[in-house]
DNA sequence: CTGTATCCTCATAGATACTG
DNA sequence: CAGTATCTATGAGGATACAG
């Protein structure tokens, strides 16, 4: 709190800068009297997309090229229409996918990433990173807890 | 696939590396075959904690400093004794969180967070800061979609 | 104070059938 | 092919009461 902190350094660098959980504990914090828990919030908005079942697996389908309704069906095999469609919809909405339609015969539907929706692709990457280092630890951690009185 | 990528830089260092999206499209290429969608799947299984209603929450409730049991509950008001008793004991399960029980009467437990839990909040406030840049973008692409035709 | 046990409800996702 | 409509079932989470 009172710590002296140098503020010669670029204010873009981190340098300095406390540490991550001191840093959203802050962020946080100022926030919490308005909206924290509020369905409004939009950390928890987007957290829950997040960790919901299909969201971040169909933004990976898409990852690498655009793809038609029923490809991205066939990458994800085990998630239903219903599920596809309802994702697909609610990524166009909030903009990270784009919907294209093309009038052929039969009609075929093409999704694809907006420039937004590569944005994603950056924190989401560096917390597949943190479960890479992490799960080992996890795993270990689960197996003494589990076997403790 | 095949475009030429000058291997003299650290290989620590981003400079030539493919983007974010294409990078995490391979990682999950390369292990779909096996367990993308697997209940075992280490990335899921992290994504579902992190996306549901409580967990991060009680991780931001303990990143300032340690709480009791009453004092997160306080900071979080809306959950239950039994959800948070439930996330509390996951988090120690998988090693993110301490628990210290103070034989004290009546008796206080400390909950805190452990090494491993500290260094979550990395990734996590990356993806934090992507959410409030492209809060706009979204709120933005919302209102048009849902005042389109 | 720090929990656990039990019951109950409501939302979400799966299955199935149908349509443009 | 690309969806929507309807129904049902499962399970997460709230309320309440009780316990160490």
């Amino acid at each position: 709190m009172d710590r002296k902190r140098s503020k010669a350094m670029s204010d873009m660098e981190q340098a300095d800068a406390p540490p991550y959980h001191l840093q959203l504990a802050r962020m946080f914090a100022e926030r919490r009297k308005a909206d924290l828990d509020a369905p409004l919030c939009p950390v928890r908005d987007v957290l829950d997309r997040v960790g919901d079942k299909w969201t971040m697996l169909v933004l990976i389908a898409l990852a690498e090229r655009p793809r038609r309704f029923s490809e991205v069906n066939r990458t994800i095999p085990d998630i239903s229409k219903r599920m596809l469609s309802q994702t697909l919809r609610t990524l166009e909405r909030d903009g990270l996918v784009l919907r294209s339609v093309f009038p052929t015969n039969p009609p075929s539907v093409e999704y694809r990433l907006s420039e937004l929706g590569r944005t994603v692709f950056e924190p989401l990457t560096m917390l597949v990173r943190w479960v890479e280092r992490s799960h080992d630890a996890i795993g270990t951690a689960r197996k003494q807890y589990d076997t403790s009185p």
